[in-house]
DNA sequence: CGTTGGCCCTGATCGC
DNA sequence: TGCGATCAGGGCCAAC
């Protein structure tokens, strides 16, 4: 269950590899895996060989790749399964390997890029880029103003340097409703996801349907500062694994749900009172909280 | 326009 | 043993 943290992890070890790489091949073995590129399998395949990939960006949970002397990208999603492994000419990438493109050898050495997914809910495409109304840098990794046209309504995100607080701070408690729903919505800020919002949610004290309109400056200031905490936390050890769903590039699990504190803890003891963590369903998703630490809001 | 609910997709697991 | 139901959930889109 790729967050941003294990995006942001796939994209850093991605970027060594690709950054400056020739497309030799590439092979699509499922082209359920284009359900996002408008257009035929054949001009997906064309607009990437013989092609150089400049760089390894990433937006929330959308990453892309600018393709050398164009206006277009590749960009990628990973969904709830997916995955980006970096291999050679003899990795087996198993029975869910839907795309894999082949690089020019570099010294000899031929490397190749799978997207391996098993629930099909990620994708590849070729979009063209709009510039950013900003005019800061589309995302992290990026050396310009510009996004790809089907990323360009996904808010920055926590970890993006050029996220403006103030407005994210202020549009977010405009919304006239919950803070997780809120939390989710990737318009206004992007990179969280389930896990992660229960996590921050634990943290600042929050319960999960919490009006936003209800919540002061400082208190969304606080939220996003866990957020961040919680992302940083994920990000320094390597990104969440669960049940070999998630692997970062080099195929190794990341290990960070071992600290998780409220997600999936369901009838464990809170870490900070002692009260037994539920689970509750909140827009068909499962959400974890304390009953005790974040108690069901009073005004609504 | 903002908000909300349902759908997509596969494989593991569960109950009968 | 077999088989249908359930669960996992990010992003998108239609409906309100």
């Amino acid at each position: 269950m790729p967050e941003l943290p294990e995006v942001e992890v796939v994209r850093l070890g991605l970027e060594p590899v690709i950054a400056g790489a020739l497309i030799e091949q590439v092979v699509v073995k499922d082209p359920r895996s284009l359900k996002r590129h408008l257009g035929p399998t054949e001009d997906f395949i064309s607009s990437l060989e013989g092609h150089t990939l400049t760089h390894a960006v990433r937006r929330g949970k959308f990453l892309w790749f600018p393709i050398a002397g164009t206006n277009e990208a590749l960009v990628g999603h990973l969904g709830m399964s997916g995955q980006m492994l970096i291999g050679d000419e003899t990795s087996d990438f198993g029975p869910h390997a839907r795309i894999i493109v082949t690089l020019k050898p570099v010294r000899g050495l031929r490397m190749q890029v799978a997207f391996v997914d098993q629930r099909i809910f990620g994708s590849l495409a070729i979009d063209h880029c709009v510039d950013c109304p900003d005019g800061k840098p589309g995302g992290l990794g990026s050396p310009t103003a510009e996004v790809p046209k089907s990323v360009a309504h996904i808010g920055r995100d926590p970890l993006d340097p050029h996220c403006d607080d103030r407005a994210v701070i202020a549009a977010l408690r405009r919304k006239s409703t919950g803070i997780k729903r809120a939390l989710l919505d990737q318009n206004l800020i992007s990179g969280v996801g389930n896990i992660y919002a229960d996590e921050a949610l634990f943290a600042s004290k929050l319960h999960y349907d919490t009006p936003c309109s209800s919540l002061s400056v400082s208190k969304v200031r606080e939220l996003l500062r866990t957020i961040r905490e919680v992302f940083g936390r994920a990000l320094a050890e390597g990104g969440t694994s669960f049940d070999q769903q998630y692997v970062n590039v080099n195929g190794q699990s990341g290990y960070f749900s071992r600290s998780l504190k409220a997600y999936g803890r369901a009838g464990e003891p809170c870490v900070v009172c002692g009260a037994i963590i539920v689970r509750e369903r909140f827009m068909n998703r499962s959400s974890y909280r304390c009953p005790r630490c974040q108690k069901v809001p009073s005004t609504r």
